[in-house]
DNA sequence: TGTTTAATTAAACAATCGTTTAACTTTGCG
DNA sequence: CGCAAAGTTAAACGATTGTTTAATTAAACA
């Protein structure tokens, strides 16, 4: 992957923020150029076009979301203890990616645009290798039961944490969140405890 | 609401198929009117304009999505089973209705666009009385524990699915699904059983 | 049957889309 | 400095967008 200039890292920051806000469809390269700055035409100087402008974006922060949690392996604690640190660092990427993550969910979906998605599915699976190994070592030690669907695991946590993110006008009048930094504080406390429940829960419960 | 005549359905039929599969923005009235086999002015003739079409879409779809389970509540059995069988229905439902869940919750998340959503809140919030009063019967006969997020269980099943479903091509090659009867079949089997043992496992799981 | 209303059409509308062009400025380097 | 490459710009390009117009056909009704 070759590096990015200022300019481009600023394109491709707003972007990021407009695509995930209003669509790739929805959102012009005007509106792009006008918000980070630029003339239109470096979009088409830099990126070729804006539909390779996406391609760059999401390649450049599909990288990012591999999860590093190698320290994880070695540390001397409980299998359910590495799953709940597992699961917090798993939200705070994902929240951190939540812009890369609408994106991509849409255009996964669309059925017009055809963008290569074999680095997204690659970190998938690696990320999913960590979980099946925790898993297996929590079901050895006795403290998880054996009949769970792992790979469902992490649509489990991040279709949950999402979909409450796409359901936030909702929740903020049901829960009277009318402040950002309010809802911020229930994601990050209520969500994240009950997602945690339900894997923990999921786990070691016998039906 | 008032009735549509055959091509105002027609019409919708095809913009909501549309609208799901390349977003609002990414599909033409040309396009529903070549598909629709109607003449483009007509989609402003009907609705008004692009967007009216939308409002008009959603409204329309939104009043089928209220659950009916009237009889449900009258029926003999034990919460767990009343809760099983409620999940099921719910992911039927969803699963019918899955063009206007996408469609939704694009724009849910839309910022530019501002349609009426009172009749989806008001539909959800009615959902989640039916679910809070299966669990509350639950806990006062012991089966269920006390400490759940009851409003986070449709975000966890829902989410759960949709999300299931945003990342269809992972998950045919994860799970070998090539055709899509294979596929269909792994969600009314194994994912919904997931979900049902997820939801079930939460609620009788004690910290 | 004649007249009013509704339905339907092709064409035109202005606005916006992504992209390209050509001229100009800045930068890097010998 | 001098000159080539890279960066940057405003303007123009053709295509497509949603919508409207005006003309025509079909339906309804008295």
């Amino acid at each position: 992957m070759t590096e990015f200039n200022e300019k481009q890292i600023e394109i491709l920051k707003v972007a990021e923020k407009l695509f995930a806000d209003k669509g790739f469809d929805g959102t012009s390269v005007r509106e792009i150029a006008k918000i980070a700055n630029i003339n239109v035409a470096m979009i088409s100087y830099y990126f070729g076009s804006k539909e390779k402008l996406l391609e760059a974006l999401v390649l450049h922060r599909i990288s990012s979301m591999r999860l590093h949690l190698e320290t994880l392996y070695q540390e001397n604690i409980s299998p359910l203890l590495k799953m709940e640190k597992l699961i917090d660092y798993y939200i705070i990427q994902v929240n951190k990616n939540k812009s890369i993550y609408q994106i991509l969910h849409f255009e996964f979906s669309s059925q017009k645009r055809e963008i290569d998605l074999t680095a997204f599915t690659e970190v998938k699976k690696s990320n999913l290798k960590l979980i099946e190994n925790i898993v297996l070592e929590g079901q050895q030690q006795g403290f998880f039961q054996h009949n769970v669907n792992v790979a469902l695991l992490p649509t489990t946590i991040i279709g949950c944490f999402l979909h409450f993110h796409m359901n936030k006008p909702y929740y903020q009048e049901l829960f009277d969140l009318k402040t950002e930094q309010s809802f911020e504080s229930y994601v990050s406390n209520e969500l994240t405890q009950h997602i945690q429940k339900t894997i923990k829960a999921l786990l070691v419960y016998e039906n």
